[in-house]
DNA sequence: GATGAATGAGAATTCATTCAT
DNA sequence: CATGAATGAATTCTCATTCAT
C-alpha cells in the first residue's frame, strides 16, 4: 500500500505542477499565450505527459480556475464577521475580495471576465437558488438574513439582495481590472462612493 | 463624377461586408475563432483583399466595435429625458441600454468584456474627467448636475456618481451577458431590485 | 513639340522618382524590404504606375545600380592624377573610392556584394579585355601603361595588374562593409598596410 | 540503451537531412528561394517537423554555414606546411582554400558574401586580436610569426599582415565566385599574378 | 508511466503582378 | 496616363493532439 500511496502522491504532484505552470503562464502572458507545449516546457516534462493527466487543454484551464477560486474563497473567509455590524462586515468582506483580486489581476481577469465554459460555470451568480449552490453566495445570503431578522437592515429578499450586491461590486471590480491604469487615489474615491451606495441600499 | 461615386460606393460596400462578416463570426463562434481567412471566405474574396481595406486584423475588430457602439448610442439617445423626473429618466436610459445590449449580445460581449486594446479605449469609464471625453458619460453627468441643482437628488460629485451608477449597471449587465441562460423573469426581478438600489442611492 | 517635350520631361521625372525611392528603401531597409508597393507609396502614385515605366521589379533594381555606379564614377574622376607620381595617384584614386563607398554603405553592399543579375553585370572586372569595356578599369589600365612606359613601375601586363589591384582593394572594402563595426583606427591601420602592399607590388 | 542510441541516430539523421536539403536549395536556387516549406518538402516531412529540430529558419542557415565551414577547414588543414618555405606554404594554403571554395561555390557565396548575422560572425577577419579568436587566422598569424623570427619574410605586425593577406585573397576569390563565367585560363592568370603580389609583399 | 517525433491544419501577413475602368 | 481593386501563391511559424516506442 505504501507503494500505491506514493504513486498517488506522485500523481497529484505532477497535476499540481501542471496547474501551477498553467496559472503562471496565464498570469504572465495571458490566455492567448497559453499552450500545452509551454506548460510541458515549464514543468520539464514531455508534451505527452500532459495528456496522461488531463483530457485536453480546457480541462487544465478549468483546474486553474477551480484552484484560484478555492484560494480566494479561503482568503475571504478569514475576515471575521460581527453580526452586530452586518453592513460593515459585508463591506469588509468585499474589500478583502477586491484586495485578493487586484493582487491576482490576471487570474481575476480569467475568473471574472472569461467566457470559457469551464470557468463560467464556477462563477454563476444570478441563478435563482444560487445561495444553496455557491458557498460564497450562501454565506452572504445567510448574513443578510441574520441582519434582516434582527432589523439591522431593510432587506426583503436576502438572496436577491445578495445577488445585487455582488453584481454591483463585480461591476466596479471588473472595470478596475480592465482599466488597469486607474490611479490608486481614484480607486479609493470610487470605492468610498461604492460604500456610500451600499449604505443607502441596506441601512434602514 | 458618377464613376467616382460608384467607386466610393463599391469601396464602402466591401468594407461593410468585411465588418459584417467579422461581426457574424464573432457572434456565432466567438473571438478566438475570428480569423482573417474566415472573413475572406465569408465575403468570397481572397485573403489579400482584406489588407487592401484594413491595416490588420485588429483594425477590423475595432471597426466592429465602433459600428456597434454607434448603433447602440443612437438607440439610447432616442429615449426622452424629462428634467422633472431625473431618476426615472436615468433608469429609462439604462433600461434602454440593457435592451440594446441584450439584443446584440455578442457585440456586447466584445464591447463590455474584451481586453483588446483598441476596444478597451472606447469603453473607459473610471478615469477622472471622463465626462468631458465620453459622450454618454458626459450626458449622464450633465443630467445628474441638473437634477442636483434643482435639489431633486442627493448627489455631491456628479461625475463620480455617474461613474458609480455606470459600473453598477455594468455589473449586472455583464453578468447577464455571461450567464446567458438567466430566464427572463429572473432578469426582471434583478432589474427591479437594481432600480430600488438606484432609488435609495439617488433620492433624498 | 513643346507638348512632347513636356511629356518626355514628366516621364523621366517619374522614372527618377521611382529609382530614387527604390534607392532610399534599399539604403534604409535593405534589399529584402524592397517592394513595389513601398516604392509606389513613397512617390505617392498607385502601384500600377510602376509597371508603366518598368517591366518588373528587377528592372528598377538595375536602374538603381546604374545610377549609383554613374554617381560614384563621377566622384572618383574628380581626383587629379599626376603622371609623375602614378602610384600615389592610384592610391588616391582608391582612397576616394573607399570614401565614396563607405559613405553609401548600403548602396555599396548592393553594388559590391549582390548577386542580382542586373547588377552583377555592371561590376564585372575579371574578364579579359575588361579595360575596353569598363570605363574605370580602362582609366586604371591606361595609367598603369603610362607609368610603365616611363619606367616608374614594374608592371608587365597592365590590365592584369589593374584587375589584381582592383580585387585587392575590393577585398578590403567588401570586408569593411560587411564587418560594419570595425573601429576607424583599425580601418586606418588596414588601409596603411594595404598601401604598403601596393607599394611593394608596383614600385621597382 | 540500444534504443536510445538508435533514437539519437534517427534524430541526427533528420537534422542532417534538413541541413542538406537547405544546402541544396541554397546551391540550386539561391538564398532568396530558401523557404522552410521547401526544405520540408524535400525531406518529405511536414513543415512543423522543422521546428522540432530548429528554432527558426536562421538556425538552419547557420547550421549550413557551420557545416560548410568545418568541411572546408578540414580540407585546408591537410596541406602540409614547411617552415623553411613559409611563403610557398602560405600560397599553397590559399590555393587549397580556393579549390575548396570553388568546388562549393554556393556554400562559398553564403560564407563569403552573405550579410546574415549568424553567418557574418563566423567570418569576421578585420577585428584586432582576431588571431586569438579564429582558428584559421590564428594559424596564419603563427606561421608569419615563425617566418619573421627566422628572417624569412619582411613583416612587422604578423596579425595585420595576416589580415591583409586574407582580404587580398578574399577579394579575388569573391569576384571569382560572383563572376562565375570566368574561364579557367583567366582564373589561372589572375592567381599567378596574385602570387607575384604576395611574393613582393612578403619576401625581403 | 513517460517520451518526443510527427502531423495537418491553421494563424497573420506580404508579395508581384494584372487589368478593367 | 493613371488608378486601385483583386488575386493567388507564398511567407514563417504555432498549435493541440496522437501514438509507437
Amino acid at each position: 500500500m505504501g507503494i500505491d500511496e506514493r504513486k498517488e502522491r506522485d500523481r497529484s504532484r505532477i497535476i499540481n505542477q501542471i496547474v501551477l505552470a498553467a496559472k503562471n503562464i496565464l498570469m504572465e502572458e495571458g490566455y492567448e499565450a497559453l499552450s500545452v507545449r509551454k506548460i510541458a516546457g515549464r514543468i520539464e516534462y514531455s508534451t505527452g505527459v500532459i495528456y496522461h493527466y488531463f483530457l485536453d487543454k480546457e480541462e487544465i484551464v478549468r483546474a486553474v480556475a477551480e484552484e484560484g477560486y478555492g484560494r480566494i474563497l479561503k482568503e475571504i473567509n478569514r475576515v471575521v464577521f460581527d453580526p452586530d455590524q452586518p453592513v460593515e462586515g459585508i463591506k469588509n468582506f468585499f474589500l478583502e475580495y477586491y484586495r485578493a483580486m487586484l493582487e491576482n489581476r490576471s487570474y481575476a481577469k480569467l475568473a471574472l471576465l472569461s467566457d470559457i465554459e469551464g470557468i463560467l460555470q464556477k462563477a454563476v451568480i444570478l441563478e435563482k437558488g444560487i445561495s444553496q449552490r455557491s458557498t460564497s453566495m450562501g454565506i452572504l445570503t445567510a448574513r443578510l438574513e441574520g441582519a434582516m431578522a434582527r432589523g439591522l437592515i431593510k432587506v426583503k429578499d436576502p438572496e436577491l439582495t445578495a445577488q445585487l450586491l455582488w453584481t454591483t461590486f463585480y461591476g466596479l471590480l471588473a472595470r478596475l481590472i480592465l482599466e488597469k491604469n486607474t490611479p490608486p487615489e481614484q480607486q479609493k474615491r470610487l470605492m468610498d462612493e461604492l460604500f456610500l451606495l451600499v449604505d443607502s441600499y441596506l441601512l434602514p
